[in-house]
DNA sequence: AGATTAAAAGACATTTTTATCCTTTTTATG
DNA sequence: CATAAAAAGGATAAAAATGTCTTTTAATCT
């Protein structure tokens, strides 16, 4: 349902989220220890977001991963898109084409309202949603 | 959160369970079209299965897949474990090692409900549940 | 018993996902 | 302008998931 890169990926902007600015941009190399995720894949990762307009960076000296207020807007499912593509996300819980509400699979009458739950959750989130409040960076990333 | 492998599954067992019984076994080569999996890789599935006693089968002429009544029982989460193995369904959304609801990640807090009733449905539908009131084949396996 | 049928088992192939490494490009700053 | 810092990009590797094929074993029927 959710590719691990995904995973990783929400848990680098969270990193960010909590920690970076316009002002203070963060390296990969100081981030992937906390989130757990390896270094290489992880700058990948946040390559691709960039490239997508979900977070924000800048080459050079000083230069680093940030989000801008603006970034922050985004939801988890933009996130999940980039790197998952979209299919994935909304495909079936039994992986059948062209299953939904009103042509439902077996499956899909268990579990569907479970599914859209989760899917909701993740297009109505935004980054800003998931940090409100929070400080303490450790409690986001637990081994 | 299911792995194709599992929905695979799912999709012959359940087919067995519409037209399977001990008196009429099933070929895999019978199942793979209308469930729309590839025949060796079913076969497979299957057997792995029938292994772990989920599924019944015999070989020889009038051999074949089949369900006992016992087999109707199992639940849904019966077929996933031995899929998936353990790990994968009770993984939290997030990977988080050691994620549950006392120790929960972010996205735990957020998706952890929707996640737990996802897997109360698994594990409380067996078979026979599923197909309840069903003869329609067909309805089951869309594209 | 022998032939045939079908699952079981395992070896092999492909694809996708995950991960690493190395080079190139960009940019800030002395 | 030179240099160093950092992201971007490309190529490759490793691992896992998915899928195929061949051989072995067991059951049934003549």
């Amino acid at each position: 349902m959710l590719s691990n890169s995904s995973k990783y990926a929400i848990k680098g902007v969270l990193y960010l989220a909590l920690n970076s600015n316009a002002d203070h941009k963060i390296l990969v190399r100081d981030i992937y220890e906390t989130v757990h995720v390896p270094e290489a894949y992880l700058a990948k990762l946040l390559q691709e977001l960039s490239r997508h307009d979900i977070i924000s960076s800048t080459r050079g000296p000083k230069g680093g991963f940030y989000l801008s207020e603006n970034d922050r807007q985004h939801t988890l499912m933009e996130i999940v898109k980039v790197i998952d593509g979209e299919k994935r996300v909304n495909s079936c819980v039994m992986g059948i084409r062209n299953c939904n509400m009103d042509n439902p699979c077996v499956l899909h009458k268990l579990i569907g309202s479970n599914k859209s739950k989760f899917i909701k959750v993740l297009e109505n989130t935004t980054i800003l949603d998931l940090i409100e409040g929070k400080e303490d960076v450790e409690e986001f990333f637990p081994f």
